[in-house]
RNA sequence: GGACUGCUAGCUCAGUUGGUUUAGAGCACUACUUUGACAGAGUAGGGGUCACUGGUUCGAGUCCAGUGCAGUCCACCA
């Protein structure tokens, strides 16, 4: 078959993802042999594919597939999230575009709106991920609110409520107003905000005095139940026990002291606002203060605000201040620039809120997850994220799981008319368990719980760990191999897997940890889709091919930071896999001009015993790169074996002169080379390689390269790979002479080899001649002047033939390295004389010195020798 | 404010317990080559006082301290 110029990676693409899609290639059912077993961090309904999710699904990928070549059973596992504020958001805009307003709708039709959504557009990014190659478990595709799924949460939520490690309580929590929901600590994002600090007069009751308080928040001073100093502040000690006049609404409140008062801050006179921040919230408490709640659910003022009821509460600042200032109440304002904490998902500011909500106390629950990761059991790479992960669960805090949404697991729980709380995974089982309860009017609570308390099971429930606890599945896989995420998951998720893990399966989830960078645009920006910045990577696929994209974000990954990502890492993946290509096509002619059948010694071969132990050698570091997830080495190390090592040197080597055809045995040799390298490369570029393995040879039925087995690496023959190293250096030393003195490729020479130990370049010797284009060789030392001296090593290679050799080329570049080995061997003998240094050296280093001094000696006589021949 | 990480060629990065040459690779760049796998190529070349300042040591890109710059995470100062 004629093969195309290029490497067509569609059809390709197209092919083999159907090939092995149809022998279930990717599929894995429990057997004899080890699991590998990893677990796609579960994408949200409402995702896109975007280049972080390439860069960690390809990690993914490259590890089942090279875990599936080493006889591993492995399983990968794909799913998607609920994602409960972000798709619920996506549907209430959706629905408003339409028209309608989520508070028109009951519960069940907004659900069933979300639904048909999840169902539209929820599986989008999993489809996307069969273009990059993923070799998921397609079947055992999970949604975190799959009906097991959802049972397992509600039965979590039961189980620790029962064990008292859930409880319900009216706590200040982080108030999303757009969402209309609570929010956990780790949902706020605190950015660096520039606000006007407001400096504004409080009157003393009674009295023409005034006294002096700042706020960034002057919509809540409708919410001041007191102002508070510092008891030992000297400015304001005789206002104690009086009262000021909150201004504009004219609201009576006390002065307190406190000694949290900082005194050089603004004022030292603070306002306290109960119900709208979280440390005055802790000083109305213990001051007996009033709680005077401003803000409705959405942001907006409400009655007790008294003015500007019903208006925004950015809207309501801009007027407030305003007003202040034209009473004359406001005495000037300052830029002051503090963090103020914004919605992970809406992005808008978060208000500090009382509300009654359900936490879990995470202090029941983090012990032995902390343990195991600082036992190591569990590995983080890298290693750094291990203290953060410490640091984090050193302090925990309760986590706040309820949220004021309708997509998501709704909280079992119900009430009765008196207040009685009932919680059970679901009616039946509550009734079941209560039977009084049959008969009462119950109510269930209204929140969802938030989405990270459904993805915390993750690990175990998709092979239905909790819901089917000790089935065959959870057996097997459990626990997982690796998990491959994103930093700035490690406490939303990661931490709580851990925690899950160990409360319901007694193990950890996941033997090892690969944190990813994050991906960068080449400006160092984040990638984001409000930057714009973020490449779309089904049109690069498109473009380049999802080899080439594969390549490019993974030899542009340093392992453990972030990537600067490029489109032009797209090009050098799809210019390696036209010179892989190219490659075969060479291969492939050498075939279609028939194999010659003459028999030669496996001596004469020596291009083929140096390759086979460069495999090895360079088997062995891929190892050892793998093992540490080294995995853009690892890949470079594959890139340059094949096109500098198998490309650039092994096939010159053994091509034969124009014309001539190739002998059969070093053709096999060559495809079995081809076989192994793709096969190596196949984890990282797996359309390509599987394209060109059956290329290569005639396959029977399932000799697919996808699950070829690999062979056990040997070690390699360092003697024959210097051999290789030395007949490299001689041939780049000679082709360099030839150039500098302008020789034509075309002009044969005769290479005269003066030498100790001619026995050394004999096996090569065809190999040479080939190479530097040489007539012939002869060993001994130069008759006359007027050839072209090269030195390598200590050995001297002279052109000779129909040449004119320019003297002074020849000369500048032996005074060049003369000058280099001289200052060389100056720096060596500077330390072989310093009494100190062969005191207190070791001795093997004093040895290597001496080393060092005696080769740069024999070099440098070498050159000088040349220097005066000439 | 606290903590962590990084700073090596134009760019992205290696450099493993301090001594294997007077610091490497890949891209990019420059020159030359060009009908026999591949111009998406080949051959060669230029390019770095290893952020800075001190210190330890016979010896520092590597260890220590400080400074600067960048980034990340954490933290309730109005």
């Amino acid at each position: 078959m004629e093969l195309n110029k290029t490497f067509q990676h569609k059809e390709a693409e197209e092919n083999w993802y159907a090939h092995w899609m149809q022998h279930s290639y990717f599929s894995s059912k429990p057997d004899q042999r080890d699991p590998y077993t990893i677990v796609m961090p579960p994408p949200n309904v409402t995702g896109v594919l975007h280049m972080g999710h390439c860069l960690n699904n390809t990690i993914q990928d490259i590890l089942i597939r090279r875990a599936r070549i080493n006889g591993k059973n492995a399983c990968w596992v794909p799913g998607t999230d609920h994602a409960s504020i972000a798709t619920e958001a996506k549907v209430v805009q959706m629905l408003r575009e339409k028209g309608i307003q989520k508070g028109s709708l009951s519960r069940e039709e907004f659900l069933k709106y979300a639904w048909e959504w999840k169902e539209k557009y929820g599986g989008i990014i999993l489809q996307q991920l069969k273009k990059l190659g993923c070799s998921l478990d397609w079947d055992r595709t999970t949604f975190t609110m799959d009906p097991d799924y959802y049972r397992s949460v509600t039965g979590v939520f039961t189980d620790l409520y029962q064990k008292g490690y859930i409880y319900r309580g009216k706590r200040m929590i982080n108030w999303d107003v757009n969402a209309k929901t609570a929010l956990s600590d780790e949902e706020v994002i605190r950015k660096e905000t520039k606000q006007q600090l407001c400096f504004l007069r409080y009157q003393i009751e009674g009295s023409e005095e005034y006294i002096q308080v700042a706020t960034v928040r002057p919509e809540t001073i409708m919410g001041d139940t007191a102002v508070c100093v510092h008891p030992k502040d000297e400015r304001y000690l005789h206002l104690h026990g009086k009262n000021v006049i909150v201004p504009l609404i004219n609201r009576v409140v006390p002065i307190i002291t406190d000694e949290y008062v900082l005194m050089d801050f603004g004022t030292g006179a603070l306002k306290v606002t109960p119900a709208h921040d979280t440390n005055d919230y802790q000083l109305g408490l213990k001051h007996n203060l009033e709680v005077i709640d401003v803000l409705n659910e959405d942001g907006t003022l409400n009655e007790l605000a008294q003015i500007y009821i019903g208006e925004e509460r950015f809207k309501a600042r801009k007027k407030i201040i305003q007003e202040l200032q034209e009473k004359g109440l406001l005495l000037k304002t300052e830029e002051y620039t503090s963090e103020v904490g914004y919605s992970e998902r809406t992005d808008t500011v978060v208000e500090p809120r009382l509300s009654l909500q359900w936490w879990v106390d995470m202090k029941k629950l983090v012990n032995p997850a902390l343990e195991v990761v600082l036992k190591e059991d569990i590995r983080f790479y890298p290693g750094k994220f291990k203290n953060l992960y410490r640091h984090w669960m050193e302090n925990i805090k309760d986590w706040c799981i309820s949220r004021q949404l309708w997509w998501g697991q709704r909280i079992p729980a119900w009430y009765d008319e008196k207040g009685n709380i009932y919680v059970a995974p679901t009616l039946e089982d509550l009734h079941q368990q209560y039977p009084e309860t049959v008969n009462l009017q119950l109510k269930q609570d209204e929140d969802c719980l938030d989405t990270w308390f459904s993805s915390w099971l993750w690990p175990f429930e998709v092979f239905k760990g909790y819901s089917q606890p000790g089935n065959q599945e959870i057996v097997y896989y459990y626990p997982t191999n690796t998990l491959v995420t994103a930093p700035e998951i490690i406490f939303f998720w990661v931490a709580r897997m851990v925690m899950a893990g160990m409360e319901y399966k007694k193990e950890i989830p996941f033997r090892e940890v690969y944190f990813t960078g994050i991906v960068r645009d080449k400006q160092g920006r984040k990638m984001s889709k409000s930057l714009g910045n973020s490449p779309d990577l089904l049109e690069l696929i498109d473009k380049y091919g999802a080899d080439s994209c594969r390549f490019g974000i993974m030899i542009s990954s340093p392992a453990g930071n972030d990537l600067l990502w490029d489109e032009s890492s797209n090009e050098q993946g799809r210019n390696f896999s036209n010179k892989i290509w190219n490659a075969l096509k060479l291969l492939r002619m050498w075939e279609s001009n028939g194999l010659s059948e003459e028999n030669e010694s496996e001596n004469d071969d020596f291009a083929s015993l140096w390759f086979q132990n460069r495999l090895s050698e360079a088997r062995t570091q891929i190892d050892q790169l793998f093992k540490e997830y080294r995995l853009s080495e690892a890949l470079k190390t594959i890139y340059s074996l094949i096109w500098d090592d198998y490309c650039s040197w092994y096939l010159e080597w053994i091509k034969p002169p124009f014309g001539e055809k190739i002998k059969s045995e070093r053709y096999e040799k060559a495809v079995a080379f081809a076989e192994e390298l793709m096969h190596l490369l196949h984890p990282f570029m797996p359309f390509i390689t599987e394209e060109v393995y059956h290329h290569l040879r005639q396959r029977k039925e399932g000799d697919d390269l996808i699950i070829r087995q690999s062979k056990k690496t040997e070690n390699p023959d360092n003697l024959i790979l210097q051999r290789g190293n030395l007949l490299k250096e001689v041939i780049t030393a000679i082709r360099d002479a030839r150039t500098q003195n302008q020789l034509k490729p075309k002009d044969a020479i005769v290479l005269l080899i003066e030498s100790s130990d001619h026995s050394l370049y004999q096996p090569f010797e065809s190999i040479l001649k080939k190479q530097i284009n040489s007539s012939d060789i002869h060993y001994g030392a130069p008759e006359a002047k007027g050839s072209i001296t090269v030195v390598v090593g200590t050995d001297k290679f002279y052109l000779q033939g129909n040449i004119n050799a320019d003297i002074n080329i020849q000369k500048d570049t032996l005074l060049k390295d003369i000058a280099y080995y001289e200052g060389f061997l100056l720096s060596v003998e500077k330390k072989l004389s310093n009494e100190r240094f062969i005191q207190n050296a070791k001795p093997e280093v004093i040895d290597l010195e001496k080393k060092k001094k005696s080769d740069a000696e024999a070099k440098l006589n070498s050159l000088r020798e040349t220097l005066n021949a000439l």
